[in-house]
DNA sequence: TTTTGAGTTGTTCGA
DNA sequence: GTCGAACAACTCAAA
């Protein structure tokens, strides 16, 4: 049945405002054009092309039907749903509803821009006025560039001179539609999409998440009233409360980042300038990440530093399922791995440490961290999680040096001092003394067996030794100079 | 074009 | 236990 304008609204034009990764009302530039138009027909779209080797993760899938549901609720329940070619549907709603406008607000991956740029194309072909706004980034990626036209790669004069200088006060959060009249009918439902996975594993994501728009700003407020002061050194104890939590939040897009940047600028007189300024250069790192994969689309593949081409990467998969499983017999790798299994999400600081002995003392190649991080992560973003591990592998943009081996003894006491994060991820380490928490081999056995530890049975040996995958990954490393 | 200073997050060793 | 130096050399950004 086609439905004309005039059985839904006789004297306003209808606008599509398509939904993708700004799944929230406020703030949200597309959607408030978009009202201004007329009638709006809110659509998400299920777009799973089979040449994207970067399709949503499973904690991905769970993390997006929550947030669906908590949109269509504040849309009143007025959300479309469809799955297929983005241009297809765009096309079959067109027809359906005469709509004459579509709205979104833009992606930055290299295969969505390429798809929106040829709808967009394709739409203004059939007379449809199509329409993109920033809605993710502080500062798009193409504004940020050196003197000479070719892109930054190191963060701080990125950021610093290429963002701030030119730009230093990011755009201002433009608020909520004082008024959305909507297209009145509806199109599949959600659960269609089968983005919620059949089997129940995910209680323990639900416990740990509130997805969705009012969970980002409850989130937000949580972190301004008791995480934001003293971030600047609380942000690496991972047991702690100076950590925002807000990335998946900001991936998805239920929070804007002008707004998390406004509101914790504006309360300065109250935090410390050292706690906000570092704070908000970690937003900063965002937009590092989404510039370097905009000017560099293969990022998620390829090294970035070429020399790593040769890299000896051990193809072990025993030691890649071990660490996938938190069995590394290193107490905060281990718990590290679980919390990302369990919960979607590990700590900013436990990521370097795991990242690290996969890359270093495994010596796998980053890529399969990397591939592991997008199935398990709540917060899975293609640019931060691609950029990220070339970070710390050494191949990517301003780089540790080569030297810079994270060891998870040292850095487990140093920031999980009383153990209290390996405990809670790992119960059966619970009874272990302090002294022995990040390293149980070293404990002697009466103490092991006061703890009810019996190393190789409920709880994992070492499985290699520090020191001497250390020194193979630091000559593995010398030899790329050469 | 050349030069200069600087670059998110560490570890180990020896005094 | 604490502290400073060594760990290499390179690439980047900007004057």
């Amino acid at each position: 049945m086609k439905l004309s304008k005039h059985e839904n609204s006789p004297q306003l034009d209808v606008a599509v405002m398509w939904f993708r990764q700004d799944l929230r009302v406020s703030d949200n530039v597309a959607l408030m054009e978009a009202s201004k138009v007329g009638v709006v027909l809110p659509i998400y779209i299920l777009d799973e092309s089979t040449e994207d080797k970067w399709a949503l993760g499973g904690a991905s899938r769970w993390w997006l039907h929550e947030s669906l549901t908590a949109l269509n609720k504040k849309l009143e329940g007025k959300l479309w749903f469809a799955r297929g070619e983005a241009l297809d549907v765009l096309k079959n709603v067109i027809e359906q509803s005469g709509a004459k406008h579509v709205f979104w607000n833009r992606c930055y991956e290299p295969l969505a821009m390429s798809r929106d740029a040829r709808i967009k194309t394709a739409l203004k072909n059939d007379g449809i006025c199509a329409k993109s706004y920033n809605g993710s980034l502080l500062f798009e990626p193409h504004i940020s560039v050196k003197e000479d036209g070719t892109p930054y790669k190191v963060f701080t004069p990125f950021f610093r001179k290429g963002c701030l200088s030119r730009f230093p006060e990011p755009e201002r959060p433009c608020g909520i539609p004082s008024k959305i009249v909507y297209y009145n009918q509806k199109g599949i439902t959600l659960s269609r999409l089968g983005l919620k996975p059949k089997v129940k594993w995910y209680d323990s994501l639900a416990k740990a998440w509130n997805p969705g728009e009012d969970g980002a700003r409850q989130r937000l407020e949580e972190f301004l009233k008791n995480g934001i002061v003293n971030y600047k050194t609380g942000r690496n104890i991972p047991s702690g409360k100076n950590v925002s939590r807000l990335s998946p939040h900001l991936h998805f897009g239920e929070i804007s980042p002008h707004r998390v940047w406004h509101e914790v600028s504006s309360s300065s007189e109250r935090i410390p300038n050292k706690d906000s300024d570092h704070f908000l250069s970690e937003l900063g790192w965002r937009e590092f990440s989404y510039n370097l994969l905009y000017h560099n689309q293969d990022l998620p593949e390829k090294n970035l530093q070429p020399k790593f081409d040769r890299f000896p990467w051990v193809k072990e998969d025993s030691a890649l399922k071990a660490w996938q499983e938190g069995r590394t017999g290193y107490p905060v790798v281990d718990a590290g791995m679980k919390a990302l299994w369990h919960t979607g999400y590990i700590h900013n600081r436990v990521r370097m440490i795991v990242a690290s002995f996969l890359v270093k003392n495994l010596m796998i190649d980053w890529r399969l961290g990397q591939r592991w991080f997008w199935d398990t992560l709540v917060d899975a973003d293609l640019a931060n999680n691609s950029a990220s591990w070339q970070w710390v592998a050494g191949s990517g943009a301003d780089a540790a040096p080569f030297f810079r081996i994270f060891n998870p003894v040292t850095q487990g006491e140093k920031f999980d001092p009383d153990g209290v994060y390996v405990k809670k991820f790992l119960p059966e380490l619970s009874c272990i003394p302090k002294k022995y928490i990040h390293s149980p081999w070293l404990a002697p056995k009466e103490v092991l067996v006061e703890a009810n530890v019996c190393l190789g049975k409920n709880y994992p040996e070492p499985i290699v030794s520090l020191k001497e995958s250390r020194e193979k990954a630091l000559s593995a490393f010398n030899e790329l100079s050469n």
